[in-house]
DNA sequence: TATTGTTATACTCTATAACTATA
DNA sequence: TATAGTTATAGAGTATAACAATA
């Protein structure tokens, strides 16, 4: 009774069709649009030697001037452990500076550098053409539905 | 004249506020999603031996059975050299078999064994209850919106 | 020549434990 | 005792190059 001839048995080429489990996750549409905004975003900052981590890390510092390290962590979900590389890495660059922390003599109070600054204002101008490359199907409002949208999860 | 009291400078506790650029970037809240998700997804699937990446691979082998590797990979975006040894662990513990591709013998065929069957269908439970708890915020509409959304990104 | 599966390798990201100095 | 920064380390995930067998 099945017409199988309609749909071509086990023959696309061009099928990326993960089938009707994964296909109907929320969280494999999460997990494809991630890989691919985090694919581009990393071509787009490589030439300005950031990637993902070091371009959020420096406009977090510029956000929150004086910030601790704990507090950038806190914010962008990266362990103290796992930032003192990345922080080492931008100090080294002279892109950050680590001074004493008024009140607590165990944190480091980030400040961006002038050079910094001007870095992470080039980089951000390449991540909005890249935001804007990658959301060309979609218009202002639907951005926003979809930040929204995004924000409920796992809330 | 701007009320500088209301905002409590830089004295927020709670504040998990990355900036207004970070915070402007649809970028950003894939990314904070697709983390949530992960962790959680990670958590309920350990019980059951399988990881994001094993659970997808199983799910894909269930709708296209004798699927060769390398359509695997290109389906859920994982390398043939990294396919590999995912392969061989579900392989080791039975619960996919690699067979002769019958129109081409450099391939292997891919199919779930009945024990991986049972698995994915147990995993499969775990994850749809899962999805439900990350997206209790959204109904059936805002899944579809979101859904549809994600899947402009980058297209 | 191109593709499939495979091995080897390296790099990033992430996770945990332990240490120090301060609070 | 708790926290901030640090070090060391191990585990995922991901990337490329090269090879043998086959198309």
């Amino acid at each position: 009774m099945a017409p199988e001839a309609i749909r071509s048995p086990e023959r696309r080429r061009d099928n990326r069709d993960p089938g009707p489990l994964l296909g109907s996750l929320v969280g494999y549409a999460v997990r494809r649009a991630n890989n691919r905004i985090m694919t581009d975003l990393g071509i787009c900052l490589a030439p300005l030697g950031l990637r993902p981590a070091t371009f959020a890390i420096l406009a977090t510092i510029d956000a929150h001037p004086g910030i601790i390290q704990a507090g950038v962590g806190a914010i962008l979900g990266i362990q103290r452990a796992n930032l003192v590389p990345l922080l080492s890495e931008l100090a080294g660059r002279r892109l950050i500076e680590r001074r004493p922390a008024p009140h607590d003599n165990r944190a480091q109070a980030l400040i961006l550098t002038a050079t910094g600054k001007d870095l992470l204002h080039e980089a951000s101008r390449e991540v909005r053409m890249h935001e804007d490359r990658m959301l060309m199907q979609l218009d202002a409002r639907d951005r926003e539905t979809l930040v929204a949208l995004l924000g409920e999860i796992g809330a």
